[in-house]
DNA sequence: GGTGTGACAATGG
DNA sequence: GCCATTGCCACAC
């Protein structure tokens, strides 16, 4: 009776479950899932995260370089970068500064 | 039910 | 080393 919801669902549970000050990537998100080759599907599913009744921290979603690629889908440019900043994030050029310190992978805290 | 899409990732030239 | 192309699979129309 779990795996009941989409593929959005599960998507959209790992990003809810990201600690704050702390950023993960598509592919980490979609290798979790078993979808390792897919990473398109997660970033396409953020896209759809609007039509999400819950909140979802998409702005801690990045792709592998680090760098903020949605970020003109939060309605604003700089909505994004305020909000990776305001968790303690730096975050220049639409990059995130030592992104790999930053990094938080699902498999190694969910395993 | 088939086609298109999509905020990526990896490989090739 | 940078730019272009392919692969990948689930969801929307």
């Amino acid at each position: 009776m779990e795996n009941k919801h989409g593929f959005f669902e599960q998507v959209y549970d790992i990003v809810k479950l990201i600690p704050r000050g702390k950023v993960t990537t598509y592919g980490a998100i979609a290798r979790y899932l078993g979808l390792h080759g897919s990473a398109r599907m997660v970033g396409w599913a953020m896209n759809k995260v609007s039509l999400d009744k819950t909140y979802i921290p998409a702005h801690r979603v990045v792709n592998r370089n680090g760098l903020l690629t949605g970020k003109h889908y939060f309605g604003s440019e700089n909505t994004m970068k305020q909000l990776l900043e305001s968790e303690g994030i730096k975050v220049i050029d639409d990059k995130i500064v030592d992104f790999e310190n930053h990094l938080w992978i699902p498999e190694e805290h969910l395993s």
